[in-house]
DNA sequence: ACTTGGCACTCGGGAACACAGAGTGCCAGA
DNA sequence: TCTGGCACTCTGTGTTCCCGAGTGCCAAGT
C-alpha cells in the first residue's frame, strides 16, 4: 500500500520538517517540491501515511510531522549517505594527523566530530579486550610502593599503584618485570589471567608475595576497565535545538557513563552504521533523540565505537556520512600507530 | 554611611533572593526575617542601597535584586563559609579514596563536587610544572618506534610514541634509559631543558641521534602540557538555573580549555577561596554566572585549582564550605599516594 | 479508479484589553 | 529617625477575538 508517491511524500515531508523545524503543510509541499501532482492528492496520500504511523499532526488542522516510524522507513529506504565534501575530508585528515597519544586521538576526534555535524559527539575509547600486551613495566617508587604500567599495542597506558606487603629491593622488581614481559608480550587481554595463573609457582618462593600483589593488580586493573571510558563533547549544540524532552535529561544521560554505553553499546552489526530514533532508544530520558553510531577500529577488528546525539528531527544523511568518515579516519589513524 | 541595619537588609535580600529567586520587596523582608523594624524604613534602607548600587530593580515597582556589588560585599563581609556536614564530610572522604589513579581522582572529585553543589564543577589536573621526575621509561615498539613514558611525583604519566631516525638495539636503550634516569631523577619538571641540555655530548657519538631524538619529544611534552587539561562535570545542574545569558555561551565556555584555563588561573591568592561574581569576570560569555575557586596539592605547594561555576545567583556560604572541603580532601588524598 | 478544485470547518497563536497584586516613593505625624 | 498611610506604577495573567494555515470531504473531471 506504499506506492512511490507516498513514499516521496514522505520523503519531501521528512526533508521539510527538517529543514524548517515546523509542521509541513500539504500546500507548502506542493510549491517546493515538484511533485507533480496538486495539493489535495497530497492531503489524500497524507492521510494513508498518517493512518499507517510515519507521520503524525501535532493537533488538528496543523501539518504534518515525521514520527519515529516515519524517520525509520526515510532512513532504511528513502535515503543515501551523504558523503563529505572534500575540504572536509582534508580538514578531517590533517586534524586528526596531528595527535601526539591516544588521549589526544580520543579528544580531537569527539571534537572534530561534535563541530562537523553540530551536535553532540560520543566516543567510546579502544576496549583493551581485543588489543594485546605490548609491555609491562615495574616503576619503584619508594620502599614499599611501586608503580605498575601496562601498555598495550592501541596505545592505550593503565597505571596503578601498588602497596607492597613488604621491603622488595630492585633486583627482584627487575626479575619479575622480566618474567612477566616474557610471560606476556603479545598476549591478548583476554588471555591474560590464564597466562599469569601459575606463574607464582614458577618463581622462587621468596618472590611470591610480591607477584601476587601485583598480579592482582594487574588483573583487577583489566577487570575495572572493561566497562569503557566514554567522553563527548558539543553540548553547546544542544543548546540551540529545543527539545521535546528537557535538556536537563540529555545532560544528565550524557554525563551517565553506564547510559551511555548502553546507547553505544547494544547495536548489532558493528561494521555499519546504526542509526537508533527517538523511542527505539532503551533509555526514557532521551525519548526525542537519535544516534547515530558506527564502529572503528584497525584493520578489521573493531576496537570501539562512535556516534553523534541529536534530536530526531536531523538530517540524516549528513549526519551519517560525517559519522562513517570520521569512523574511518579514526581507523586510519590507530592502524598506522 | 553603611550602617549596620543596611548590611543585615542587603544580606536579608540576598538570602531571600537566592532562596526564591524572585525580586524581593521591603514588605516580605520584613515578614521572614526579624529585623525589628517597619517595611517603611526598609523601604528607606533599600532606596540607599540601591544609589550606592548594592541592590537594583529589574523595573520599577519590583523588588530589589542584587546586584554584582552587591554579592561580592555579601561575601567579603556578611557571610561566613559554612562547613559541611558530618555525613558530608565521611562521604567525600570514602568516595576519593577510593581512587585508584591520578584519573580516576580527577573524575571523583569533580563529579562529588557536582553533585556536592548541585552546580558545574571544574576541576584541573595537578600542574606537572611543580612536581617531579619519578621515572622515565623507554619501550621499544617495534624496530623503529618506542614508546617513551614520564611518571612524575604526582601519578601523572605522560607518554609519546617516538619515531626513531635509524634501526636501533635494545642495549642502547637501556643504556640511554639509565643514563637518564641518573639525570633527571628527582628533578623537578622546570629544570629538566637544563638538566639534558649537554646531554647528547656526554654520551657516544652513536647514540646521539637516538638521544636527541627522544629529548625532543620530551621537551615538547613539557611544553605542551604546560596549558593543564581541565575537565568539567554537572552541566545538567545547569538546565534548571535559568540564566539571564544563553546557556548556550556557558557550555560553549565549558568546552573551551583556554577559557577555563583563564577563569581558574587568573586568582592571586592560592592558599585561599577566590569568588569571582559575574561581570567580574574576565569573559563576556559567563555574565551572571560566578565561580568559587580553590587551590590544591600535596603539602603545602599548590598543584592545582578546582572550583564551582554556577549563577551569581548562588548559595555562597555552602558553595564555598563545599569548594574548600573538596580541595583538602584532595589534597590529602595526594599526599598520601 | 484517480485526481482535482472548491468549500466549510477547526484550531492554534497573536493582538488588544482589562485587572488584580505587589511594590514603590513620598509625606505627615509620632 | 521611624512609621503608617496613600496614591501611583508597573508586570503578569486571564479573557476575548480574529486571522490564517491547514484539513477533510464531496462532486466533477480525466
Amino acid at each position: 500500500m506504499v506506492d512511490d508517491r507516498k513514499l516521496a511524500v514522505l520523503r519531501a515531508i521528512v526533508e521539510d520538517y527538517v529543514s524548517t523545524n515546523e509542521p509541513v503543510g500539504s500546500k507548502a509541499l506542493a510549491d517546493r517540491h515538484s511533485l507533480g501532482v496538486s495539493p489535495a492528492t497530497i492531503r489524500n496520500d497524507m492521510a494513508v501515511l498518517e493512518e499507517q504511523g510515519y507521520i503524525a499532526q501535532p493537533h488538528t488542522s496543523a501539518g504534518r510531522v515525521p514520527t519515529d516510524k516515519g524517520y525509520r522507513l526515510f532512513v532504511d529506504r528513502l535515503s543515501q549517505v551523504k558523503p563529505l565534501s572534500a575540504p572536509e575530508r582534508r580538514a578531517i585528515e590533517t586534524f586528526l594527523a596531528g595527535a601526539v597519544d591516544i588521549d589526544d586521538v580520543v579528544m580531537r576526534t569527539v571534537r572534530l566530530l561534535a563541530q562537523l555535524t553540530r551536535q553532540v559527539a560520543v566516543v567510546q575509547y579502544p576496549t583493551m579486550t581485543n588489543s594485546k600486551v605490548r609491555h609491562v613495566e615495574l616503576v619503584p617508587l619508594s620502599e614499599r610502593r611501586l608503580m605498575f604500567v601496562l601498555i598495550t599495542n592501541t596505545g592505550r597506558v593503565e597505571q596503578r599503584v601498588v602497596e607492597l606487603p613488604d621491603v622488595v629491593d630492585e633486583n627482584r622488581v627487575a626479575h619479575l618485570r622480566a618474567t612477566l614481559n616474557a610471560c606476556l608480550d603479545g598476549c591478548g587481554l583476554a588471555g591474560v589471567p590464564d597466562m599469569v595463573a601459575d606463574l607464582p609457582e614458577r618463581l622462587p618462593a621468596e618472590d611470591r608475595p610480591l607477584a601476587a600483589t601485583i598480579l592482582s593488580v594487574l588483573l583487577e586493573s583489566l577487570v575495572d576497565r572493561h566497562d569503557e571510558k566514554i567522553v563527548f563533547a558539543g553540548a553547546a549544540n544542544l543548546a540551540g535545538a529545543d527539545f521535546t524532552v528537557g535538556l536537563r535529561d540529555v545532560l544528565e544521560a550524557l554525563e551517565e557513563q553506564v547510559v551511555l554505553m548502553r546507547l553505544l553499546g547494544e547495536t548489532s552489526d558493528l561494521s555499519a552504521l546504526t542509526v537508533r530514533i527517538g523511542s527505539e532508544n532503551p533509555y526514557t530520558g532521551l525519548q526525542g533523540t537519535s544516534i547515530v553510531v558506527a564502529g572503528y577500529g584497525s584493520g578489521d577488528k573493531q576496537l570501539a565505537r562512535l556516534g553523534v546525539l541529536g534530536p530526531t528531527r536531523m538530517d540524516y544523511p549528513v549526519t551519517m556520512g560525517a559519522v562513517r568518515a570520521v569512523a574511518r579516519y579514526v581507523s586510519q589513524i590507530l592502524a598506522a600507530s
